[in-house]
DNA sequence: CTAATACATCAACTTTTATTGTTCACTTCG
DNA sequence: CGAAGTGAACAATAAAAGTTGATGTATTAG
């Protein structure tokens, strides 16, 4: 059972999972300029096909990307809705920060 | 080689690492309201020590938290300088994201 | 000095993630 | 129709991360 102040940390959890690896990353910053279809991702980065199918699943399912097809080809595109909402629990983290809260008696 | 807007993905990917295991996010949870000691954290969280020390090694070998002896206590408190350039990051993937550029020809 | 407390570290083990190569499904083109 | 291209999914393996219990090291209390 959380704390009260309680941010959703499976959620968290799941974003910041979705960021924490470097290949996903570069993929983000990839996608920074605007949707691309994989096939353009796989020769930007030189990555197996594979391997990158991988990535942008893990990043569909934190929803930090959206995908489109169209005709045989996929488009990925950041998902601003969730940057913002990332972006606001970090505010609240910082916000919250300031509050010492040295009540509790350190061990006995 | 990185692209030219270039965020460091290595840092990055540091930081969100850190911040992506539900453990961690329940200590710095609990570290919202100012410092903390092991012990307490250990109590809040009834968690076995050696798993709480490993995971503050974790937030802090990323920066996200600082500690500090007395005595025989180890206090953690979150680093709010880190957590600003986090912040600042999120908010530049934001930014940049609305520059559409389908610029590069799909796969031939 | 000895005992107890707070915490880090280590070793063994389990669980998750990531990579690679392959296969499968879908779409388009001839 | 069949062939080729795009991309997802799967299986096998490798690598990384997390858990647990035990041990080690300060520090303080008696």
């Amino acid at each position: 059972m959380p704390v009260s102040t309680s941010l959703d940390t499976t959620q968290a959890a799941r974003w910041f999972h979705a960021l924490s690896d470097e290949t996903r990353l570069e993929i983000v910053e990839r996608l920074l300029g605007g949707e691309r279809c994989v096939c353009e991702l796989t020769d930007l980065m030189d990555a197996a096909q594979s391997r990158l199918s991988f990535h942008l699943k893990t990043l569909k399912d934190a929803d930090i990307v959206t995908d489109r097809r169209e005709g045989r080809w996929v488009y990925y595109t950041l998902n601003r809705a969730t940057l913002d909402e990332i972006e606001t629990l970090l505010g609240s983290l910082k916000r919250t920060e300031r509050t010492a809260a040295r009540s509790i008696t350190c061990c006995g």
